[in-house]
DNA sequence: GCTTGAGTTTAACCTATGTTAAGCGTTGCT
DNA sequence: AGCAACGCTTAACATAGGTTAAACTCAAGC
């Protein structure tokens, strides 16, 4: 799904992400791709921050994906968040001190890493950076009651429906073709964790979905081969992405 | 629980949900004093904003409880957050174009409302103030985390005290005592809307907390008759509240 | 080309929560 | 006072999804 070589270098991703759904100046997307950073590369499950921690840097996502985080005292976990290549990861530690959840690697990742303090000079010098960065905060925010939605009151097979519509979307957004693709970046057991239901579960849901032929599974990715069905089982409504902001 | 008579005047509950969470000068104080702005007064179940609508105004709660909710097409109903006296109830359309949920009076409720334009000018010249409004935007989104954890992985005596420890923090901040109190503000329905249970589990969980003496129930509220106990029960700690921001 | 281990698949059985439906307060209205 | 109406309670029954556990697949390393 991602190919790490086509990645274009320093901020390109981010850029493009922002731009995605904020205008910026040609100066704003200069001031950003000119802020001093550092590539760091992280293996599949690595931490890139801990709950109860405190982070003084931003790290975007350059390629790879990430996921947010929470666990239960006897185990259980979910993920709260899917970050995507382009996704910036961590605006929150410039505001709050403390951070209140676990952001992991999904896949092998390459990271940008800002410093807050030179993204903090931006924000507060270019009040469009500082609105694009509402911006994400607030569509991460929507997508999250959507789960909120979805975990509450559908069944297993409407939200993962729902949970592939929207990947399929976020990723055609940011230009990497959809999720029509060989690598589904996450396992049955990771699916669970976001679904809210165990692994064997969603190993029937996906036999499900793909009897009712709106997916194809081949070997362990998932290919969308009807995505009008699958939105049709999920009531899938993009307005909660928050795509049109242009 | 609350008292509308005791509602301090115009900006008063705002500036104090504010200052529990940021520091502002004392002109910031004043520029927030200052705003024009209407009151409003709304019965149980009004709404302030539906999914969809654009908005040109900015809510605030002087008084009375309200809630975001989304539904699915079959009538499920799903509430995603919980805004206590004192909340501002809409920064979100300053930033995006459309409401993504459905925003309601829970009790009646007295309504301050500023234009956006207005407050959006106060942000521009005033950088304590948009901090503010970011803290209080990520604080809403840390706890929407919480309650995708809770709702996808905890049961729901688990879950019910989680919401109540909640609650009673909350309510705390902003010095109205905690949630000891004659008048619990949710219906059964309401709570199993917002733990994605149905009524009739949710009474038969209220019953299981009664039983257990952590709750008391007179009438049709609810006290907390050991705090101790009820955050046992729910793994309640509030970091995720961000409370310590001062 | 064998081994290993992570991930997937399947099956049999279990339970927390959902469903339906009826009866029971309170509260507020006339 | 009497009556709606809304919310609460209870019970009997149903089921989506959880649990456990074993077997299978296949890519990666040796």
């Amino acid at each position: 799904m991602f190919d790490r070589d086509k990645a274009p270098p320093g901020m390109g991703v981010f850029l493009a992400k922002l731009l995605s759904h904020s205008l910026l100046s040609t100066e704003d997307q200069a001031a950003i791709a000119a802020l001093p950073h550092q590539t760091r590369h992280l293996e599949p499950n690595a931490y890139i921050l801990r709950e109860g921690e405190r982070s003084d840097i931003c790290p975007v996502l350059r390629s790879g994906f990430a996921y947010r985080q929470k666990t239960t005292p006897d185990g259980g976990r979910e993920i709260v968040a899917i970050k995507i290549p382009g996704d910036p990861l961590d605006f929150q530690s410039m505001y709050l001190r403390t951070v209140d959840h676990n952001l992991q690697a999904l896949t092998a990742v390459e990271l940008t890493v800002i410093m807050i303090s030179d993204f903090e000079r931006l924000v507060q010098a270019r009040p469009a950076i500082a609105r694009a960065v509402m911006v994400d905060i607030l569509i991460e925010a929507s997508i999250g009651r959507k789960w909120l939605l979805n975990n509450g009151r559908r069944d297993a097979l409407a939200r993962l429906a729902h949970l592939l519509c929207e990947l399929h979307f976020r990723l055609d957004d940011t230009h990497w073709g959809g999720l029509d693709v060989r690598k589904m970046p996450l396992t049955q057991e990771q699916l669970a964790d976001v679904l809210g239901l165990t692994p064997v579960h969603v190993n029937r849901t996906l036999k499900a979905l793909e009897r009712s032929g709106s997916i194809v599974r081949e070997g362990r990715g998932i290919r969308i081969a009807d995505l009008d069905a699958l939105i049709a089982f999920a009531d899938f409504s993009d307005l909660y992405l928050h795509r049109d902001q242009s």
